[in-house]
DNA sequence: CTCTGCCATACGGATTACGCATAGGAGCTC
DNA sequence: GAGCTCCTATGCGTAATCCGTATGGCAGAG
């Protein structure tokens, strides 16, 4: 059956008439007629009385008009929730981050999407990048901020990355350290030196990028927060790699010191989305968000 | 819209792929591939992601199939209706009928009809023939049951006549009464009976038949009720008219009496219906029941 | 009795919708 | 990694559908 042969139907119920009707829906009174027999042959019953002076409802065409108008409600409440949709008026943005991006990147862009769109649900996971892929594909997230080092194999098969920036690592050095008046250091600089590290996810950073330069970083303190692991730093007690996304707002006490473009491998942040999966609107907003913040943050 | 355009999407959404969904609803792939876009585009928004193991419902079209499914139900609640009124286990039926014939005709029918079709809303109103018929017209009664002499000039001109019987007059007469023992009268030999009349319809068929016959009644009493009339008659005040049709329960202390065949205008009763109005399975069902009561009705 | 208003139907043309065959893409297996 | 498998998208030819125009028929109104 055709919807339009309900929106006949009623208008025919509402006019009385179908020349009367035809008029107000631009079609041609056969039409009408004949749209009009095939309903009432797919129901099974007449739905009108054909009066010399136009047409009235019988019993079955009164209780059929009830249910179309119903249907026919329900369907344009159905286009005005897609619509809803379209123009985020309406809907949900789930978003994965991994730790460092929740720092400023990430809550910015969502503060950015919620001025501008309200009425989006918004929710957030975090999780490290290998998690985060897992979501993506379980379709758990509509979109993930995630980190890789180039040379690392994330599996990109069935996701679509689009390049945020580059996070380059600095190292936190507390205020008055005999390093700390220099604009930018080697690894191999600070072999002797005692470390405080994140854990569990970031002491894997540490450990391979201090054995790319030849040492084995001595690890004195592990702490759970970038609180705390900068605290420590502050404090004397050691130094720290800190990635500049994570970097936006230090602490007093600190001083950061980025290191060598060539002695550290700088991972690039991406934007990812499922494959195959055809972004909302809300992702493609958010995903200008991202971008705009993303620049803001660039060196 | 075609509405199977969202059959072809609800079961596509729940089998979670066109090739399943089509080996089901007996078509082919492709064409559910075409219907999909067409429901797509009409919409608006991707309803399906397409993955290499089958399809998953976006946001739009999760957002779509809660609405779908209402849709689908409220059409099938429709055509549930329809066929309901056409099996007579729902509907309703507006009888209208003369007086004599709510004595025995139209109880015993609607009765009969009750019995076998009781979910059928049932109504009754009494009026004259001529209300009758503007209550026909006017679509305030389904069926109407009406009486009209040969040569009355009932007019038929939007009415359907069925034939159900003839009503004959019979005379009331005290039982001793000294024509009591007839089994015809002639109208002329009750030229100097005292009349009791029913008032305001029967009191013109009386004067009408008795000026007939050439004489003017005595009417020493005009009651509202048959009750009262044959009340009377049987008190041995009077005597009085009765349609065989209300004469079917008399009381004790009456006998009955034909007049002659050509003394008196026979007249007809009908079950009328408007004409163009397509009978609702109800009339037509009463109507049987009316050819059935009227059968036993007949002399 | 003609005239008018309204619905139904026949007909031709154009659009639509189906099934068949096939291309294309992605995962899985050996 | 080559091939296999499973899925969806698309081109094509045919068949059915649907629309508008023209016309017929019925009943009421003047």
């Amino acid at each position: 059956m055709n919807l339009e042969w309900l929106e006949v139907f009623r208008e025919v119920a509402v006019r009385g008439s179908l020349t009367a009707a035809a008029e107000t829906l631009g079609y041609t009174q056969p039409t009408l007629s004949r749209q009009l027999t095939a309903l009432e042959k797919e129901m099974g019953a007449r739905l009108f009385d054909r009066l010399p002076r136009g047409v009235r409802l019988t019993d079955a065409g009164q209780s059929l008009l009830a249910h179309a108008e119903a249907v026919l409600d329900r369907v344009e409440l159905a286009r005005q929730s897609l619509d809803a949709l379209r123009t985020l008026d309406a809907g949900r943005l789930r978003i994965g981050a991994f730790e460092s991006a929740d720092a400023t990147l990430v809550p910015q862009a969502l503060a950015d999407f919620r001025t501008t769109h309200p009425q989006v649900e918004l929710s957030l996971v975090e999780a490290n990048t290998s998690a985060l892929v897992d979501r993506l594909r379980a379709g758990e997230v509509d979109l993930a901020v995630l980190s890789a080092y180039p040379q690392q194999g994330l599996d990109t098969s069935r996701l679509e990355l689009h390049y945020l920036m580059k996070d380059a690592l600095l190292v936190a050095l507390p205020d008055g350290h005999r390093l700390a008046h220099r604009r930018t250091l080697r690894l191999a600089e600070l072999a002797e030196e005692s470390w405080v590290e994140g854990f569990p996810d970031s002491a894997a950073t540490l450990h391979e990028t201090a054995s790319r330069a030849g040492f084995r970083p001595r690890i004195d303190f592990a702490v759970r927060e970038w609180t705390a692991k900068l605290g420590f730093v502050a404090a004397g007690l050691g130094i720290a790699l800190v990635p500049r996304l994570a970097a936006t707002a230090t602490r007093p006490g600190i001083t950061l010191v980025p290191l060598r473009a060539t002695d550290t491998p700088v991972r690039t942040v991406y934007a990812a989305t499922s494959r195959g999966v055809t972004d909302t609107p809300a992702v493609t907003a958010f995903r200008s968000c991202l971008d705009q913040v993303a620049k803001t943050l660039r060196p």
